[in-house]
RNA sequence: GCCCAGGUAGCUCAGUUGGUAGAGCAGAGGACUGAAAAUCCUCGUGUCGGCGGUUCGAUUCCGUCCCUGGGCA
């Protein structure tokens, strides 16, 4: 009987770095990373990254392990994060899964559909006639003729969704919902949620971003442009996009701080949305780090 | 004290040629099938600063008072 994977979730600031790191420590684990902006390389300060020493008391895995320029998705992460922890068990140690992108995570536990991938060719076509002034609109009819369950559930101002939809069917031939979510992948596992009061939640989230600011954001995100293109994955990512600007001066620190901490709190809130829709959680209060760290291991030690 | 400009949703403001008002942001809830820190969806009654007046009807016009900016003294 394989003892189910341990994964800390929560919103973001809600403390799932630290509380990894010590059940890791206690447990025999080590830490699998599913963040989808820290596993970039240097994008440190703006992803609230694991300090150097948080590192060096306990393995970490899928942190820095990407330039800014490489393409990455979920279905990469499944295959990374699967081997990783494959590996990690192999040793005879415990994955912790930490971090924010709960799609990732689901990914990784529940599998994704056997569909065909991103394909570069169709999505810059289909780019092309999204931004055409009636080009959303044109888009989304023609899911709705091909995909008619599709057509009904996605906006047709997600344009993301309406793309990867069409994609699917161009490059297959089948309606994206016709495909059932990766049966018979389900790994097991314990998942862990962090929750804080709103109230204190977004006044720790303010400061993290004033901290940020004075840390360095926008230095760091400045030497990153030097290197890799302003349109690369985690420069939309919050607080690099708004750090962009500023270097870009398209925007003030002062505009960026604000508009980095509003896009946390909606962050952190769609975070919790999403937990909250998720089955077999266990919510753990976290104002007192010790209390949570002891009841997290307390279902560590009841669920293995 | 005088002269301007304002006082409308938690905030910033729009608007009503007189028929009791609406955007953005905030906030709340939700979605999430290879871009996910991404991308979206839903939710707006508030003495329209107070009091009088004109009017069938005033947040809108008039008077007056209060408050906030700015200017002149």
């Amino acid at each position: 009987m394989k003892r189910p994977l341990i994964a800390i979730a929560g919103p973001t600031g809600s403390g799932k770095s630290e509380l990894a790191i010590r059940l890791a420590l206690t447990a025999g684990g080590e830490i699998v990373n599913y963040d989808s902006v820290q596993i970039y390389r240097g994008f440190d300060i703006g992803s609230a990254k694991p300090s150097r020493e948080q590192i060096g008391l306990v393995p970490h895995h899928l942190l820095d392990v990407l330039d800014a320029d490489v393409e990455f998705n979920a279905a990469d992460y499944e295959r990374l994060a699967r081997q990783t922890c494959e590996a990690i068990e192999a040793r005879g140690r415990r994955p912790v899964l930490a971090g924010g992108t709960f799609f990732y995570l689901r990914a990784l536990l529940h599998g994704l559909p056997a569909m065909p991938g991103r394909d570069d060719t169709i999505r810059t076509r289909l780019h092309a006639v999204a931004s055409r002034p009636r080009g959303p609109a044109w888009l989304h009819r023609w899911l709705s003729r091909v995909d008619p369950v599709s057509g009904a559930r996605i906006a047709r101002a997600d344009r993301h969704r309406v793309e990867r939809a069409l994609e699917v069917w161009i490059s297959s031939g089948r309606p994206i919902s016709s495909w059932e979510r990766g049966v018979g992948k389900e790994l097991p596992s314990l998942k862990i949620a962090l929750t804080l009061p709103r109230d204190a939640l977004v006044t720790s989230l303010d400061a993290r971003v004033d901290a940020m600011f004075r840390a360095g954001l926008v230095d760091e995100t400045r030497a990153l442009l030097e290197r890799f293109p302003e349109t690369a994955r985690p420069f939309g990512a919050i607080g690099y996009r708004e750090a962009a600007a500023v270097v870009g001066g398209r925007m003030s620190e002062r505009q960026a701080i604000e508009e980095a901490k509003r896009r946390t709190r909606a962050y952190a809130k769609r975070q919790v949305t999403w937990l909250r829709a998720e089955r077999n959680v266990h919510w753990v209060e976290a104002s007192d780090k010790d209390h949570a760290f002891e009841a997290a291991l307390r279902l560590i030690e009841v669920e293995s």
